[in-house]
DNA sequence: CTGGGGAAGGGGCCC
DNA sequence: TGGGCCCCTTCCCCA
């Protein structure tokens, strides 16, 4: 008969594991918003901890906890407390820390009874716990739990606790001009914390600029003052960009742009707070949570209230000293320049939590690491990011990763999107088909944390860290190349058929001339037929042929071939619009929208129908009209004002997108060639497009000497080349 | 009611 | 990594 034999400290470990890697966000699948910080979380925790916290998290993996009953403080103390059974009580006499009142309140909200237990007897032990407790005390004294409609999967009004859908299905649709309900928008994640992240507390959300022109003010004076501050750059991962046309005559009137700026950082903490916040004792430093600490603030402050959350983390973050590093271990992220200021382990964190790590990993994403290793030679790129990284990170990026108790690594974000489908994701895998590495978890046995440069194996972080900090830059250029040869050389090797090494390797005079074209564009996709000048670009191209997406977006799931796409996806969801328009305030995701708004103020209509010479402020409107024209079939007559008509059915613009692809040309220049052949006849290229697919395209280009020189907008070759392609046949 | 134009949001992709 | 552009799509307004 087998006795049951118990390690007394396995609870206890398991715990620590458990807290480790939400604080690096690994494997948490489930984000709780409170007011404007967001948690990352394991749905399993919080289910284990409290019947009201699994019925939330049952069926949604964004969470938003009513913010009256829950600060951003208190919930940070309440996750600690969940994850390590201890309540840090902060100091009484700090403003900026939780009070146990707070924290009892939001314990008997989230039906956190042992917290609550834990809560009162501290209380009592205090004298501080009062017989008749205030409203803010009263276990569900707004609403309990009881009262919240737990069905899930609806959408509520912020002042209950809100669980919003964030899969597709549910998704939070931020982008629409019809302005959704603004409480539907999830807050700006601005982070302050370890696995927390923080965002311009507004009861309005994130976007309250209307969308759309016609409901606009006529004067941006009319806007809400306060308006310019929701839309300011998260926390960790700078998705803000400054409005370039807009930054200096932005600083009064969107003073989220001067937080952008990281000299504004102190200074505008306090200015800021001063003049907006109508909480006493602000001070101006205090951390974000911290200053909606108590019971009484918490929820009746005006978003506004923090204008120092609209800082800019990255580079820009600035840290709460309240938080303990030790006590939120975290690797600094490698994209988080520790030259940069305060270096601050959260920001990696943070910065991973959107950046690198993925919040669920799905049989799909081992795939992607799959994919990764069958092409092969991406390794390389790993290390010279790798050596990129080296003074920045402290445990673990991939050559300095954690082997998880279970057996899993762990690594913090690092490396580029050549070596994006692994990143932040626990790859079996990775270690060995990346690196070639030989080992196994289970080879290190108590030295989990591994250094893959030199393949030791330490039994701490720690010793890991300091044992790091003895490989120099040299060294892992020169000695790190364990498994993949020279960076250089092997950063083409995409593809794995050693065709890109092989051109690489050679000068360009070497090649032969029947490929003279591949000097141009040297790396062709395996896939298909595109080339490109350089293997970055190519391996970029690659992922589009993947059948799993490496960037997954923390929110909602939805994943992109490139970590920029999802990066920009982010700001939608976080309502962040940097660029803001002088004229109207309007504000942009992206400089190009706001470049092309700009145009309804000039008045400028560059883009011109060759048709009917209708103008037009945007490309795509232009294209939008000519389909128009296209469904008319009109034939190659002549308008009313004497412009021709173009026949669009009978197959004269032939060169389509695809087309001009093969010839390795952008559209401006395939357009180009139209324009030239237009010379002898409008439209004769029906042939030439053919010749052309039959050619190599760096041929054509050569014999053509095609000139990159786009083509003025609304030209007639500008026409050619941004519509024919939905005339093609293709 | 319908179609067209204006404007904008978002994703894909290349540089 | 971000910028820029292309494309698709949607919504609103208006004739």
């Amino acid at each position: 008969m087998l006795h049951a034999m118990e390690v007394p400290s396995h609870a206890r470990h398991l715990l620590l594991q458990l807290n480790t890697q939400r604080t690096k966000g690994f494997l948490c699948d489930v984000i709780i918003v409170v007011q404007n910080a967001l948690f990352r979380a394991h749905k399993n925790i919080l289910a284990a901890s409290s019947l009201y916290l699994k019925s939330l998290v049952v069926h949604d993996n964004l969470i938003n906890l009513d913010h009256e009953m829950v600060s951003p403080g208190v919930f940070r103390v309440i996750l600690d407390y969940i994850y390590t059974g201890r309540l840090t009580e902060g100091d009484p006499s700090s403003p900026t820390e939780p009070n146990l009142g707070a924290v009892l309140a939001a314990a008997s909200y989230l039906q956190l009874l042992d917290l609550v237990a834990l809560c009162k007897k501290k209380m009592r032990r205090n004298g501080k716990y009062p017989l008749r407790p205030t409203p803010a005390f009263l276990p569900y004294g707004k609403m309990g739990p009881n009262s919240l409609g737990l069905g899930g999967g609806g959408r509520y009004r912020v002042s209950t606790p809100v669980i919003q859908s964030c899969y597709p299905g549910g998704v939070v649709n931020t982008h629409t001009p019809r302005a959704p309900p603004l409480e539907e928008l999830p807050p700006h994640p601005h982070a302050t914390h370890a696995g927390e992240l923080y965002a311009p507390t507004s009861s309005q959300g994130p976007q309250v600029f209307p969308s759309t022109p016609s409901a606009l003010p006529a004067q941006p004076s009319l806007r809400p003052a306060h308006s310019d501050r929701n839309c300011s750059p998260i926390y960790g991962l700078d998705l803000s960009k400054k409005s370039p046309n807009s930054q200096s005559q932005n600083t009064p009137s969107h003073p989220h742009l001067a937080h952008a700026l990281p000299h504004h950082d102190e200074e505008r903490e306090g200015g800021l707070s001063g003049r907006t916040s109508p909480m006493p004792g602000n001070n101006g430093g205090a951390y974000p949570t911290e200053k909606m600490e108590t019971a009484d603030q918490a929820g009746s402050l005006p978003p506004h209230s923090y204008p120092h959350l609209n800082k800019p983390l990255g580079p820009h973050l600035h840290r709460s000293s309240s938080q303990g590093p030790d006590h939120y271990p975290c690797p600094l992220s490698p994209d988080t320049p520790t030259e940069a200021g305060e270096p601050s382990r959260e920001v990696g964190n943070i910065y991973r939590w959107v950046k690198h790590e993925p919040l669920s990993y799905t049989a799909e994403d081992e795939e992607d690491d799959e994919d990764e290793e069958e092409r092969g030679g991406n390794g390389d790129q790993n290390h010279q990011h790798h050596n990129h990284h080296h003074k920045a990170g402290e445990e673990s990026d991939d050559r300095y990763r954690r082997v998880g108790c279970d057996g899993e690594e762990e690594k913090s974000g690092s490396g580029s999107e050549g070596t994006g489908s692994s990143e932040g994701r626990p790859s079996p895998t990775g270690a060995m088909g990346r690196f070639h590495l030989p080992y196994e978890p289970e080879s290190f046995g108590d030295n989990l944390y591994v250094c893959i440069p030199c393949d030791k194996g330490f039994p701490s972080s720690e010793q890991l860290n300091a044992h790091v900090e003895t490989h120099t830059e040299e060294e892992l250029y020169s000695g790190g190349e364990m498994g993949s040869s020279n960076p250089k050389n092997n950063s083409s090797n995409s593809n794995g058929n050693g065709s890109l090494n092989s051109l690489e390797g050679k000068s360009s005079h070497s090649l032969t001339p029947g490929v003279l074209g591949e000097i141009i564009r040297p790396y062709r996709c395996n896939s298909c037929e595109k080339s490109y000048k350089d293997p970055a670009t190519l391996r970029q191209h690659e992922k589009t042929h993947w059948l799993t997406r490496p960037y997954p977006c923390s929110i909602c799931g939805k994943k992109f071939t490139q970590r920029g796409t999802m990066t920009r996806h982010m700001r939608s969801h976080l309502g962040l619009k940097p660029f803001a328009c002088d004229h109207c305030g309007m504000r942009f995701t992206r400089q190009y929208r706001l470049t092309e708004h700009m145009r309804i103020h000039s008045g400028e209509k560059p883009y011109e129908c060759q048709v009917c010479g209708g103008k037009f402020a945007q490309q795509r409107n232009l294209i939008s009209h000519m389909k128009m024209h296209s469904s008319g079939g009109g034939g190659g007559a002549l308008t009313a004002d004497g412009k021709l008509k173009l026949d669009f059915s009978e197959g004269i613009y032939p060169l389509s997108k695809y087309a001009a692809e093969h010839l390795g040309l952008k559209q401006e220049k395939a357009s180009e060639l139209l324009a030239e052949h237009a010379m002898e006849s409008l439209f004769p290229l029906s042939k030439l497009a053919a010749e052309h697919l039959r050619l190599s395209h760096h041929d054509k280009m050569d014999v053509l000497g095609v000139q990159a020189l786009p083509p003025p907008p609304g030209s007639l070759s500008d026409f050619h080349s941004r519509t024919i392609e939905r005339y093609s046949p293709s």
